[in-house]
DNA sequence: GCTTAAATTATACGCTTGCATAATTGCCAG
DNA sequence: CTGGCAATTATGCAAGCGTATAATTTAAGC
C-alpha cells in the first residue's frame, strides 16, 4: 500500500495547541520520559514531522507545554472569581475553599504541576514562568485579603498584607497538594474546612465555611 | 588496547547505595529522563552491566532512589532534633524554623523531591512510600504541637491536634517549596520568621523566633 | 600457592529516539 | 478551473536506549 493517509490542514494556533494538549498527555500519563516525538505526535493525531513544523525542537514544544500547564493552573484558581460572592470576606473564603477542591484539586494536574517544578532549578525560562506564576497568584491573593481585612475595619498594611499572602498561598499550596494526591485521608470537605479555619486564624478573620 | 579497566569489589550495599546516588544525581542534573543506564554508571564510576547485577531492571533502581529520597528528605527534619531545646514550645519553634531554612531548603532537593511526587498518582510503590512519609511526618509534627499546648496549658485534643498539624505540615511544604526555588524573593531569615509567626497565629501559642 | 565463586568489565543486540528530507496533497487566489 | 504555496505524510539516518551474555579479574578459603 503506497497510499498516504488523507488529512486536513488546521491553523497554525490549532495545531500548537493540538501538540501542546498532547505533550501535556504523554507526561501526565508517563512522566517526562514518555513524551517522545512519536508518543505525542500519535497522540495529537498527526505525525511526528509535524512537530518539527510548529515548534523548532521537541524541547521547545515540551517547554510550551509547561509553560501553558503553570499559566493554566494559576487561572484555575481565577477562572471561578465570578461566582463568588461580592461581599470581600465571603469572597477570600469562597477563593481560599475552591483552591483546596476538586476540580481544583486533581491528581494529574497534581503530577504535571510537579513535573514542571523539578525543571525550575535548572531551566530559566521555566524559573521565570514560575516566578511570574507565583507571583501573580500571591498578589491576587493579597489583594483579597487585603480587601478582606478592610471590610472587617481591621489594619491592611502592605508589610501586614504581604506576610499573610505568602504564608496563606504556602498554606493552600501544601493542603493542594495533599488533597491532590492523598484524598482518602481527608474526610470530604475537610480540606476546606481546615483551609478556611486556618486562614480565619492566620488574619484573624471570621471567614464563613 | 584490549586491556580491562582494573577493578576493586565493594559490598553489595555499597554498590546498591552507589548507584542510587548515583541516580539521584543525574535526576537532579537532567530531570527523569537524564538518568540513562550509561549515565548512572558513568556517574557512580561502574559499567552500564553492574546495573542489571544488582537492581533487575533500570526501572527499580529508579524507584530504589525516589524511595531512597523520600525517606531521606522525611528524616532531614528530623536530623537536627537533638538540637533542638528540650522545652516544648521552643522545641515546635525551632522545628519550623529549620523546616523552611538551608539546609532543609535546598533547590536541589525540591527538583528531586517534585521529580518523584509526579511518580505519585500512577505508582502505587510511590504512592505508598509518600503516604508513609508524609504521615510520619504530620505525626511528629502533631505530637510536638500536642506537647507544645499542654506545656502552655492549652487543650490538645486528638481531633483538634490533628488539623493543626495538616494545616501545619502543609504550610511548612508550601513555604519549603518557594524557599527553595525562589530564594531572592525573600530576605534573609524572613521565610523562619512568617512561620513561626503563622503557627503561633494557628496554634494560638506565643511561639519565640 | 591454588582453586573457585562471583563481581565486574566489555561487547553486542534489537529497538527507540530526535531530527532531516523528499514527496504528496489540501486549499486558496487568480 | 488551474497553478502554486505550504501543510502534512512518509521515510530514513545516526545515535542512544535497556537488556543480554561472555570473558576476565578479584579475593576469599583451603
Amino acid at each position: 500500500m503506497n497510499a498516504r493517509r488523507p488529512y486536513r490542514r488546521e491553523a497554525e494556533e490549532a495545531r500548537r495547541a493540538a501538540l501542546i494538549e498532547a505533550t501535556l498527555d504523554c507526561i501526565a500519563e508517563g512522566g517526562p520520559q514518555a513524551a517522545t516525538v512519536r508518543a505525542i505526535a500519535l497522540k495529537a493525531g498527526v505525525t511526528p514531522g509535524l512537530i518539527r513544523h510548529y515548534f523548532a525542537t521537541k524541547e521547545e514544544l515540551v517547554a510550551a507545554a509547561h509553560e501553558t500547564l503553570m499559566t493554566r493552573l494559576t487561572e484555575a484558581s481565577a477562572a471561578r472569581l465570578d461566582e463568588l460572592p461580592a461581599d470581600p470576606v465571603a469572597r477570600l473564603a469562597g477563593f481560599i475553599g475552591n483552591a483546596v477542591t476538586p476540580p481544583v484539586v486533581d491528581a494529574r494536574a497534581l503530577s504535571l504541576w510537579a513535573a514542571s517544578l523539578q525543571l525550575v532549578p535548572r531551566d530559566a525560562a521555566m524559573r521565570a514562568v514560575h516566578e511570574a506564576t507565583y507571583l501573580a497568584f500571591r498578589n491576587r491573593l493579597e489583594g483579597m485579603i487585603a480587601d478582606a481585612l478592610r471590610a472587617a475595619g481591621k489594619p491592611a498594611t502592605p508589610a501586614r498584607t504581604r506576610r499573610m499572602a505568602i504564608a496563606g498561598n504556602a498554606l493552600m499550596d501544601g493542603l493542594w497538594i495533599e488533597a491532590s494526591l492523598l484524598p482518602e485521608l481527608f474526610e470530604s470537605g475537610e480540606m476546606r474546612s481546615i483551609a478556611i479555619h486556618a486562614f480565619a486564624r492566620l488574619l484573624d478573620l471570621n471567614l464563613p465555611e
